[in-house]
DNA sequence: TTCGTCATGTAATGGGTTACATGATTAC
DNA sequence: GTAATCATGTAACCCATTACATGACGAA
């Protein structure tokens, strides 16, 4: 039922590979410095990850086994690039708002790709993320306030921490929410946009 | 070798049913509570669990079909109850200070537990956690640095917020860190202890 | 020549999620 | 009597991890 099975590995490999084709060894690196302070991928992940993407035909390998490159870069094996059916998918899984695009995970991959998002969509997918975490950040207030649960110090101030954590993912949340909206507003009042369906513009 | 494949859940479990015997629904309730913030479970993790805790005899279950259950609460079908095993099981878990006691989820099972746990284990964990954040700060920063990989904004200001998160997470750590140690000179000075290995005490 | 990093993989397994299925008890 | 919550489960699947294995290239 419309489960589209993302894997936080397989939307973040074509979002990387939509930018420029890259070799598995580069593409970990890139990976690890764009996700780094949330995930980290071996090898062990990727190389299946895109053996598999490979087969299904939404990225596909241009080897080069000595050929010329010109400047800067050792030579590579297997380069990767995204094809035509990759880019759709990546299309679509960047259009996702459901639960895939608010939890942590996805959250942190789709966040990175914005770039590659549509507006309507981002502001989305910010929103579901923060009523996500007002949820979160209910339950243990909630938690917090049944203090006949008798914990220990140590569990509370765990339940603190994270409490403060949350609270301020929820922040940060609505500042680029708020700024995601103005910028609407502006491109809104001046269509200075470019590839976007153009509307009626204003006679200058 | 050596490699006591722990799952979160399996300790989380050990765990709290160290504090008091619980039955299943009620100890998914408290597991979400305690680790609210990070995690969650479901009842399709935690039941297979349990099955599987039972037969390698760390858990027993006490069935009270529709026992006396004098006040609060309403009866429960199976109350599950740590044995013997379990709780040398438990206690290896807790005196752990490798990888799977500083990584994310590890960690904050086991800090959630630090009542159990031993002090000098507790300091090491502690550390153990800094610096495997203070790794992570490093290599984002090295990644923020190299701004020859071009990124887009999106992807930026994800590094940013990661690295603001991680370098918070670092700043709480040593500040219980430092109040370890403090404790730990304190109880050095005048032993109140009970049930430690009594150095020989100070004449009053 | 040896070390570090570049570079690519495989086999086995693991730990958990999703979706489904069921029924008892309590509150309204 | 009906809805919410309590309460217990199973089957299928998934995404990734761990540990291992291999080798070329450049710098010291």
């Amino acid at each position: 039922m419309s489960s589209q099975r993302t894997g936080v590995l397989e939307l973040a490999v074509l979002g990387l590979l939509h930018e420029t084709p890259m070799h598995g060894y580069e593409l970990r690196k890139r990976l690890n410095s764009v996700l780094g302070a949330f995930r980290a991928f071996g090898y062990g992940s990727l190389y299946p990850c895109l053996k598999d993407l490979t087969a299904r035909g939404l990225i596909a390998e241009d080897a080069l086994p000595d050929a010329a490159k010109s400047l800067a870069g050792r030579r590579s094996k297997i380069v990767y690039r995204l094809t035509a059916d990759g880019k759709e998918r990546l299309e679509d899984l960047l259009s996702e708002t459901g639960p895939a695009a608010w939890e942590d995970d996805g959250f942190g991959v789709r966040f990175a790709f914005f770039g590659q998002t549509r507006a309507d969509i981002r502001l989305r997918i910010l929103e579901g993320r923060r009523s996500r975490l007002e949820e979160r950040v209910e339950a243990v207030r909630a938690s917090l306030a049944r203090t006949r649960e008798r914990v220990d110090s140590y569990t509370l101030e765990l339940q603190r921490h994270g409490l403060e954590s949350v609270e301020r993912e929820v922040r940060w949340l609505n500042e680029l929410i708020a700024s995601e909206r103005q910028a609407d507003a502006e491109s809104a009042r001046q269509p200075v946009d470019n590839t976007q369906n153009g509307a009626d513009a204003p006679a200058d």
